[in-house]
DNA sequence: AGCGTGTCCTGGATGC
DNA sequence: TGCATCCAGGACACGC
């Protein structure tokens, strides 16, 4: 299940193989892949063969690839399950295969099991601080279908004090607001719940009830996390993800609390519990993020 | 307007 | 053993 680092994991690799490169052919093979792109596949082929990649762009979990002076972008989620596969083996199955490129000299899988990932063509507008939208971007515009995806904690551009005060002025739990994407990007069910232990904050904690300081710190975590589980490759649960070489990440052993329900806490011990969230799961230290008082917990 | 819920999807895990 | 149901997850449409 790809979050933040493993989709920049992706974008590193795309970048290594493909900037620079025409596409030079295109070939769907599920309709889902391409659900969200306006004129769905022939306007998704139409607009990206014969062009050059000029950049491969990421913001939180979307990547694109931007083209010369074009305001066209080609816009990519992975989803849960998606991955990018470059030259894959001759014997790699073929079931999950949604679209195929050809870009330069190298053949590019898009594959999802899931089918929760899409393709889909945007134009693109200048970003209101005039900054590159993203990691990768050498241009300050943005796909305009990401327009409301705010910046990411790695982001150099991100300011972290503005988006603790978004999230304090929020009447919602701290963990619903980490997974808003339009508060900060990239963050996911698993990243938001190992934020919250290292910031030793209950995941149901009314942001408006948090100080300036406690949600800064949230943030910073966040970005910490990201950046050693970056340098570890990305993190893989399990076959699904694999990034663009096809190899797994392995920052799995480094998590603290996310699926590690029942087992002792590194810090003091006590079981990991895990609780049910808003359709989902949250795990926690019982004892490192203690219950809020009535007045600062969250509905949910 | 802002917030919370339901929905999309597949296949591994679990239950009877 | 086999069938049925549950569950995981991100993003967004929708309703209150």
């Amino acid at each position: 299940m790809p979050e933040l680092p493993e989709v920049e994991t992706v974008r590193a690799g795309l970048a290594d193989h493909v900037l620079d490169q025409v596409i030079t052919e295109v070939e769907f093979r599920h309709p889902r892949a391409t659900r969200r792109s306006p004129g769905g596949e022939a306007a998704l082929a139409d607009a990206t063969t014969g062009a050059r990649i000029t950049a491969i762009a990421r913001r939180g979990k979307y990547l694109w690839c931007e083209f010369g002076n074009s305001d066209a972008t080609l816009l990519i989620h992975l989803g849960m399950s998606g991955q990018i596969l470059i030259d894959p083996r001759p014997g790699m199955p073929r079931h999950h295969l949604r679209a195929r490129f050809a870009i330069g000299s190298h053949e590019v899988w898009f594959v999802d099991q899931r089918t929760f990932g899409h393709l889909m063509i945007s134009e693109s507008h200048e970003t209101p601080d005039g900054q590159p939208a993203g990691w990768g971007s050498n241009q300050p515009r943005i796909p305009t279908a990401i327009w409301h995806i705010a910046r990411d904690p790695l982001d150099s551009y991100a300011d972290l004090p503005a988006i603790a005060r978004a999230i304090r002025g929020r009447t919602t739990s701290i963990k619903r607001a980490l997974l808003d994407q339009t508060v900060v990007s990239g963050i996911g069910n698993i990243y938001a719940d190992e934020s919250l232990f290292h910031a030793r904050i209950h995941p149901r904690r009314a942001t408006a009830t948090m100080s300036q300081k406690q949600a800064l710190k949230v943030l910073h975590e966040a970005r910490e996390v990201m950046t050693q589980a970056l340098a570890a490759g990305g993190t893989s649960f399990d076959v699904l993800y694999v990034d663009v070489a096809g190899r797994s990440g392995y920052f799995e052993r480094e998590l603290t609390v996310y699926g590690r329900a029942g087992l002792p806490c590194v810090r003091c011990a006590r079981p990991i519990v895990r609780e049910s969230f808003a359709n989902r799961s949250s795990h926690r230290c019982p004892s490192c993020q203690r219950t809020p008082a009535p007045a600062h917990l969250a509905k949910c």
